[in-house]
RNA sequence: GGGUGAAUAGCUCAGCUGGGAGAGCGUCGCCCUUACAAGGCGAAUGUCGGGGGUUCGAACCCCUCUUCACCCACCA
């Protein structure tokens, strides 16, 4: 074995031979165990998100494979309609066309050559992070079963009503042309300004206070274009006078009614609102109260039409606010402008400002879905992780609005529907099912509608459109429902509602029994990680490792605002003068599992994983050394007990305390509980104590060879565990290192995958032998302690005395010097019966131990006392707490008997300590 | 406007049902001790965001304030 761990030369392998061999499909025996992958698009590349996620599902996969059940992880990708054909749609950009230019069907083929070119970059992506995917079983969201799936859903749902077609105001997207759902638009607040217009009254009306116009205040003047009203609130004093009056509407031409509506907040504005239905969601409903025309004054690209005024058709909306403004300055019509801050909706994907715009959509009726939704997670039959996300998914079911399904993409799912001259809608599976099922003339004009479903529909059927749905398969019948859905939080609408609504319409079961919602993966300082803010890692970066000169290359090309490139550059220097050097997989991951606590950030921070790839080289090294002990006399399973020491059963009580400690924290995915505990074991206790004490057995010639063999049994026999016990979360170099450690067990098998995880045994767990080995550390570290402070050379063997101490100590003394002459490099140890006769020393205490480091020569006096000054603050700090407590009678009288007799040991403790340390200073002083 | 989460060592974070503040990284000192310098040994470091309350006892429970982040919502 190399001296040093290298991760790529371990992780080049072994996954082709683990996928080949067929190690990653379902056994076929035991407790079926499921996860169905969290689609990324085809098209994707593998994001530190990714990384996160697939990494614990790995690990749950992993760890239950080696339980035994029968576990089947289902990949696959998505088609993601909109991100998918704005990337083809930029590349035909590109070349100075649109997919109009194209047509159709020729678009169509080209994001199909897309996604053959690209789209198994992130399935490589997800094989280089270990996960143990059944490949065989990879769908794809528009593959020809999942397609049929998405059909048989939409027909059912409309031939009973839930899915109907409604012409009413949609969010529409105008870069895109298409209509997208309340989802996917984001309000962020932005400046703008708040425009006041006086509105003049028709028919020589005056206001209350004489004036012949009112005053309405717009952050959109453009929309004035489709006013079909004003309204005041039927309370308002200034106002009530001119309901049912009207209003000549300026630069159009046209009068308008002056409405009441409960809606209008007096205080707000000037009490007075334009009323524009067709462009806005409020008016929009006081529009069908009050039964007003609704005018479209918008084309599809946001340009005004020719519903309004010749002056402004053609003007895209934002050049036609600005002519509205300086026509109404012009008219004397302006009354001011002040600056506001308001709302503005975008389109998610596209970014440019969303027009609630009047068109014909598609819609799911989900009150009927969403009852039994929420009924599941209420009766328990779903379980949110943490239980906290339950509230957030409550909140919003319970006032869902329908949803908005039809897209005005090409790429995607085509809505089955058909339409004749007559508008009439023909729902099935083609055109001829379609004819079939109307009765419909053959000759009959058909058109099928043009849109595509939204993605998300296609997505919410996942658990069991993947397993062979609608057919009756085996699949669905062993490994539905899953057993959990690990994802973000950002998709529980999108998503995880959505997958829990559509799977208890269909299967009339959940989709999954656990929903584990994990922490959105951020820079160090808490960013989001963008490409216009330059701090995006790529987990294949973090595995690989990437030189400075591309790092930097990366961060700045193809940017979407290329003036940020040189801040990003200089950033990127600074921050990784060196580039960054390989981890590997196994760093990563288990950076990741370090940081999956219950939190909703997840801050990466490039130190852990330098710290987990110190962690691989440390079990790297370890089983080297181990290798070292066992090879030339392999161990065998000692027969007789007592051929092990105390030392060798304190270690696998040890293993045993941790490995009951994984598999409650892996029950309630806890992974950084997990991985601190495995990292703690191994690091503090295996390699740091136990290595070294096995030195002393293994290279005593007193020591008897049945002795020696259950130490070196012992070694590799925890060796071995431990690599089943980190396998699921570093499959690498647990199989690595396994492939060389099994044969010297005798374990005869190809891989450490399929091995069984590691059993618990109670009767291995062995408090008095915790006992026996504290107090052997508790000497050694004062020793230590000792040899530190006062600045003894570590190469320097120093004798040791040991007295005060009681039979316990003596006995332990007897069965451990020669662990205490080696781990504390002591040139002897002995026992002082008299520690009247004690030579002037420098002195721990241990217990009622003393231990002694006798001062000739080595010691000075000066520093001892005021090492035994510093010692001695810390105990009186500590004298003085628990005597304050224990003098409060209240305390007494109140607290349990044994918090009150465990502070009580604790203060004699340290008052005899103190004592002792005193003597010592008292001696020290008379030199 | 409603809701959620967070605030603990210089940094990134643990801290389970209230009973002596922890880890990793970083820092300081000594060491190339035959598994490992990506290492070993030792050390230092915190009014647990502020204030109040409950309690014998609060990082933890309650109230309140501050700061930050996020989600939802139709204020023109």
């Amino acid at each position: 074995m190399d001296k040093t761990y290298q991760p790529f030369e371990i992780e080049k392998s072994w996954y082709e031979k683990w996928e080949a061999s067929g190690y990653f499909k379902p056994s076929g025996t035991g407790t079926p165990y499921s996860i169905a992958i969290p689609p990324p698009n085809v098209t994707g590349s593998l994001h530190m998100g990714h990384g996160f996620n697939n990494a614990i599902m790995d690990a749950l996969i992993r760890y239950h494979r080696m339980k035994g059940c029968n576990t089947l992880w289902q990949v696959g990708t998505d088609h993601a309609g909109i991100a998918t054909q704005m990337v083809v749609e930029r590349q035909l950009g590109a070349q100075g066309k649109t997919r109009h230019d194209l047509g159709r069907e020729q678009f169509i083929e080209k994001v199909w050559e897309w996604k053959a070119e690209s789209g198994g970059n992130i399935t490589r992506q997800l094989r280089r992070l270990g996960s143990s995917i059944d490949w065989s079983r990879e769908r794809f969201t528009m593959d020809e079963g999942l397609s049929r799936a998405v059909e048989e859903v939409f027909i059912r749902l409309y031939d009973e009503d839930i899915i109907y077609r409604g012409n009413r105001l949609v969010n529409w997207d105008p870069k895109l042309h298409t209509a997208i759902s309340d989802l996917e638009v984001v309000s962020e607040e932005e400046n703008g300004s708040f425009w006041y217009f006086r509105y003049p009254l028709a028919n020589g009306e005056k206001t209350a206070e004489g004036k012949d116009h009112i005053v309405i205040a717009t952050t959109r003047p453009e929309t004035m274009l489709g006013d079909t009203a004003v309204a005041v609130h039927p309370d308002d004093e200034r106002y009530k006078a001119l309901i049912g009056k009207t209003i000549m509407l300026p630069l159009c031409d046209r009068e308008i009614p002056v409405i009441a509506d409960e809606y209008v907040d007096p205080e707000f504005g000037t009490g007075c609102v334009k009323i524009t239905p067709a462009h806005d969601f409020n008016d929009y409903e006081i529009g069908k109260r009050h039964d007003l025309p609704m005018i479209n004054i918008l084309t599809v690209d946001a340009a005004i039409n020719n519903n309004a005024p010749k002056a402004y058709t053609g003007l895209d909306r934002f050049i036609a606010r600005k002519q509205i403004v300086l026509d109404m300055q012009k008219s004397g019509l302006l009354e001011k402008i002040e600056d506001h801050k308001l709302k503005v909706p975008r389109g998610d994907r596209s970014g440019v400002v969303i027009e609630p715009y009047l068109t014909n959509q598609w819609y799911v009726a989900v009150e009927s879905l969403a009852k039994p939704a929420i009924a599941a997670v209420e009766n328990g039959d779903i379980e949110f992780v943490p239980k906290n996300w339950e509230n957030t998914y409550f909140a919003w079911m319970r006032d869902l609005q329908d949803w908005c399904i039809s897209r005005q993409l090409w790429w995607g799912h085509r809505i089955p529907a058909w339409y004749d001259d007559a508008g009439n809608i023909y729902v099935g599976r083609g055109e001829e099912h379609v004819r079939d099922k109307y009765s419909l003339a053959a000759d009959l004009l058909l058109m099928q509608d043009e849109d595509v479903l939204d993605t998300w529909f296609s997505s919410a059927l996942w658990t069991f459109s993947t397993l062979g749905w609608p057919d009756d398969t085996d699949e669905l019948r062993t490994f539905h429902p899953t057993d959990v859905l690990v994802t973000a939080f950002d998709i529980i609408f999108f998503w995880v509602a959505r997958m829990i609504m559509m799977t208890l319409k269909f299967r009339g079961e959940v989709p999954f029994r656990k929903v584990y919602i994990h922490g959105l993966i951020r820079d160090s300082e808490g960013q989001k990680m963008s490409k216009s803010k330059g701090n995006v890692l790529d987990p294949i970066d973090l595995i690989d490792g990437i030189d400075l000169e591309k790092l930097v290359a990366q961060r700045t090309s193809n940017m979407m605002q290329p003036e940020l490139a040189a801040k990003i550059e200089k950033k990127t220097r600074k921050e990784f003068p060196e580039g960054i050097p390989a981890f590997g997989t196994d760093a990563l991951r288990y950076t990741f599992y370090s940081l999956a606590s219950t939190g909703r950030d997840i801050n990466f921070d490039m130190g852990r994983i330098e710290g987990y790839r110190n962690f691989c080289n440390k079990i790297w090294n370890a089983a080297r050394y181990v290798f070292m002990q066992v090879e030339e006399q392999k161990p065998r399973a000692p027969t007789d007990k007592t051929d092990y020491s105390q030392v060798d059963l304190w270690i696998h009580s040890r293993f045993q305390d941790t490995l009951k400690k994984v598999e409650d924290a892996v029950a309630v995915y806890r992974f950084d509980l997990v991985a601190q505990a495995i990292y703690d074991f191994f690091w503090n206790e295996y390699c740091d104590w136990y290595l070294e004490l096995s030195k002393p057995v293994l290279w005593d010639d007193n020591a008897t060879n049945a002795q020696k063999n259950a130490t070196r049994h012992t070694l590799l026999d925890i060796l071995e565990q431990s690599l089943r016990l980190l396998h699921p979360f570093m499959p690498y170099i647990t199989e690595e290192i396994w492939q060389k450690a099994a044969p010297l067990l005798g374990i005869k098998d190809d891989t450490i995958m399929l091995q069984p995880y590691p059993q618990q045994d109670a009767g291995s767990i062995n408090t008095v032998v915790d006992i026996e080995v504290e107090w052997l550390k508790g000497v050694i570290i004062a020793v230590r302690n000792i040899r530190g402070e006062m600045n003894i050379s570590p190469a320097r063997d120093i004798p040791v005395l040991l007295t005060k101490g009681g039979e316990r100590d003596r006995q332990f003394l007897g069965n451990n010097a020669q662990f205490l002459v080696k781990l504390a490099k002591l040139e002897s140890v002995s026992w002082l019966d008299d520690p009247g006769t004690a030579p002037p020393a420098s002195m721990q205490v241990v217990g009622e131990l003393e231990v002694l480091v006798p001062l000739a020569g080595l010691i000075d006096v000066a520093a001892e006392l005021g090492r035994l000054a510093k010692e001695r603050d810390k105990l009186e700090k500590e004298i003085a707490r628990l005597a304050g407590k224990l003098g409060n009678a209240k305390f007494v009288e109140n607290a349990p008997t044994d918090v009150v007799a465990k502070e009580r040991e604790k203060l004699s403790n340290a008052e005899s300590t103190l004592n002792q340390l005193q003597d010592q200073v008292d001696k020290l002083e008379q030199l």
